[in-house]
DNA sequence: TCTGGGGTCCTAGGACCC
DNA sequence: TCTGGGGTCCTAGGACCC
């Protein structure tokens, strides 16, 4: 059957390339071809989880996100490789890169996912011909497996790119929403995950079917707002545009680290924050971004998670200021219990203007002053004295060995 | 031997201003 | 002398996704 552009409305792909970093790993390095493969975090170290895996060792029972240890225990034989990060996003631009082409108006949705609306692709084919021939491209440039939904609209499409994997390509028309989409269970739908599945249960919304015929007000009294869009989508609505833009209007910038073992002294504390401090600064001097509100995160070691953000009437991006702002925040909010993780974002970040970036050059020293935080940076720094950093390191590392 | 690291969006309360 | 109401910013947490 030969699939036609419809005469209002619109024709959207989602493209999701399939075990991404898997299969990128693979493009480098055929004789993992045969073999169950998993990307998993820190593969020596005790805490890693599995990030993806090849569907091979999908077959012996291994998915992410895994305890490593646990996926061993089920397969063996499982190769494991570290996460190559700049490898993936090059990789995932090249494919970015090739979308663009068949159509301006892609909006990458993630680093191996992306919605391109074909709508005035015509004159390229119909619809399934354009899918197929992005697949075999795929393919046989980058060796990345895709599957592509065709729907007339984000949710459609992109509910169907998850209807068959790996390699499949799958139309879903809006008629088909009662027959393909009603009878799955509601946690199915994206968007919507395991607290919000409980919640449904417990007014008998089991099915997605259960969710378009719910009572309007019943919804929005459980849900909220959410319930609302979560309606409409169980009907297949949804207006979402394409929107080229999204991705360049990232909003925040972070990194953070499960630590080797818990730290339970400011010692082991600092060195770590000043390293991600400065990570998180290359990143913004890369994407010539600054922030005026920084956020540290600590999660203890029962896994309760707090977040304490400041905001200062200066944007900055420097490393030694993300860390002193961090390190300000590390020393109000610590309730002293051993920690798991540590992390240093930049929220609401913004692109600097050139004058702006002078005017602090000549007036940052009187301006920081004023600053809240000021005092308590000078106190850290009396406590400590300069070398703070370098005889944390040596200690965190000494922890290490052992 | 549980549970990574990168994000977005939404909610809700309090401060503050007019 | 019982105390509005709207708007915006900031903060913290939660849910979700890949």
């Amino acid at each position: 059957m030969k699939m036609m552009y419809p005469k209002n409305g619109k024709v959207i792909l989602h493209i999701d390339a399939n075990a991404f970093y898997a299969s990128v790993e693979t493009a480098h390095d055929h004789t993992l071809k045969d073999k169950p493969l998993a990307i998993a975090g820190n593969p020596k170290e005790r805490r890693g989880i599995v990030v993806t895996c090849n569907y091979i060792a999908r077959n012996r029972g291994v998915y992410a996100p895994m305890p490593l240890w646990e996926a061993k225990r089920k397969c063996p034989e499982l190769v494991v490789i570290k996460p190559n990060f700049p490898l993936y996003r090059q990789v995932s631009k090249n494919m970015f890169d090739y979308l663009v082409t068949i159509s301006p108006l892609l909006e990458p949705a993630s680093i191996d996912e992306g919605y391109l609306d074909i709508t005035n692709c015509a004159e390229l084919g119909s619809p399934l011909d354009i899918a197929k021939s992005i697949q075999q491209h795929l393919i046989q440039t980058l060796q990345i497996p895709v599957s592509i939904g065709i729907a007339p609209n984000k949710f459609l499409a992109k509910t169907a790119s998850d209807m068959q994997k790996p390699l499949g390509i799958t139309v879903l028309r809006k008629r088909d929403v009662q027959t393909v989409l009603w009878p799955k269970a509601v946690e199915e739908m994206h968007g919507i995950g395991k607290k919000t599945a409980e919640k449904l249960n417990a007014i008998k919304i089991v099915t997605i079917g259960d969710l378009a015929k719910a009572a309007p007000g019943l919804l929005k009294q459980t849900l909220g707002v959410k319930g609302e869009v979560m309606k409409e989508r169980a009907w297949g609505q949804d207006d979402r545009q394409v929107n080229p833009d999204r991705q360049s209007q990232f909003k925040s910038i972070g990194n953070s680290t499960t630590l080797s073992q818990n730290a339970v002294d400011e010692h082991e504390v600092l060195p770590i924050l000043n390293k991600l401090s400065h990570s998180v600064s290359s990143r913004m001097k890369a994407k010539k971004v600054v922030s005026k509100t920084i956020q540290l995160t600590i999660r203890y070691s029962d896994f309760k998670t707090i977040t304490r953000s400041q905001t200062i009437s200066k944007a900055i991006s420097e490393p030694n200021d993300l860390f002193h702002y961090s390190a300000v925040l590390f020393q109000r909010h610590w309730n002293g219990e051993p920690i798991r993780l540590l992390g240093v974002a930049a929220l609401q970040v913004s692109h600097q203007l050139q004058e702006e970036e002078q005017l602090d050059l000549f007036t940052y020293g009187e301006q920081a002053k004023k600053e809240p935080l000021y005092k308590a940076v000078e106190s850290l720094r009396e406590k400590y004295g300069d070398n703070i950093i370098q005889s944390g390191l040596k200690k965190q590392r000494g922890k290490k060995e052992r």
